[in-house]
DNA sequence: GACTATTGCCTTAGTTCTAAGATTCTTTAT
DNA sequence: ATAAAGAATCTTAGAACTAAGGCAATAGTC
């Protein structure tokens, strides 16, 4: 029956996902942690320079992190120096999350590195195939993503 | 220059690549926690479902989990009594984890509708596609993995 | 036979996630 | 208007995982 060829594609296909996304990830916080930051701390700053001062759960939905994690990673990097938290005018439950100059001036050698170093962790395909991997996957994904929860099965 | 540009794609990759990974392992994980597993508990079981019993090195690369983190997760299958340590004959720093009696009943049920739950996630795609779009996620894999730690950059 | 390097597992410290809680805002009903 | 219920935002506490280092056993070299 064809059932359980579509599963052993499924799990096959889930099988190398996993493994493409872990040996990139590992060029990434290799990258990252030459300049002392995790990958999660690295997507903030990345997200502040790119879209300005963040609410701290809009940056959580963007750099994929969870609600705590989001208030952990902020916190260390206050500590450090390269962020500042800012009341919300209109909202005081809320909070928003500002690079600082030293972090402006950190993400903006680290980021230019950082995009040099996943271009060069994908060498394996050339740019058209990379283009064309990326629209089915962002077909599965999205599909999966509108999928969750509802797992009746 | 064509430079920026083949970063802005290998960039937009990796968006989606790791946009795809976590919904489908949010689906993944959903699945498992109802039995009370977590996805590195599934992956030791479903491991020594289908290897038979194996050292806790030859688990730990099986399951992509950390070295202090295959002893942690062990630890806990044991005390829940699905799988148990025995020594290695030919070695005595290793030693062999096998599934107990009631460790087989469990990832025997649990392993077939993991399959199904994963088939379910990525109907985004045919079957067909799904294949193609493993070939090539296998080589951007493969081809970082052999990369990792030459980045003289 | 010692000396060094390697391998296998474990331990500890630190990072991240999940779940639950505190606070503020919004909505609805009275 | 007021109050009460519900939702949104952030934090906290405890479990899960990683990375780095440590110890013990094995293998290789002289």
């Amino acid at each position: 029956m064809g059932k359980s060829r579509r599963r052993d594609a499924a799990l096959k296909l889930w099988i190398v996902l996993s493994r493409a996304h872990r040996a990139i990830e590992d060029h990434a916080r290799l990258q990252v942690a030459r300049h002392d930051l995790t990958l999660p701390e690295f997507g903030v700053l990345e997200a502040l320079l790119h879209k300005g001062p963040l609410l701290l759960g809009e940056l959580q939905r963007k750099i994929l992190v969870s609600s705590g994690g989001i208030t952990y990673v902020v916190d260390r990097l206050e500590a450090k120096g390269l962020v500042e938290r800012r009341p919300c005018p209109d909202d005081r439950r809320a909070r928003f999350v500002a690079l600082t100059v030293s972090g402006i001036r950190l993400i903006e050698t680290v980021f230019p590195e950082h995009a040099e170093t996943l271009d060069l962790a994908m060498r394996g395909l050339g740019e058209s195939e990379q283009r064309a991997l990326g629209e089915k996957l962002r077909t599965l994904g999205t599909y999966a993503a509108e999928r969750i929860g509802s797992e009746a099965d």
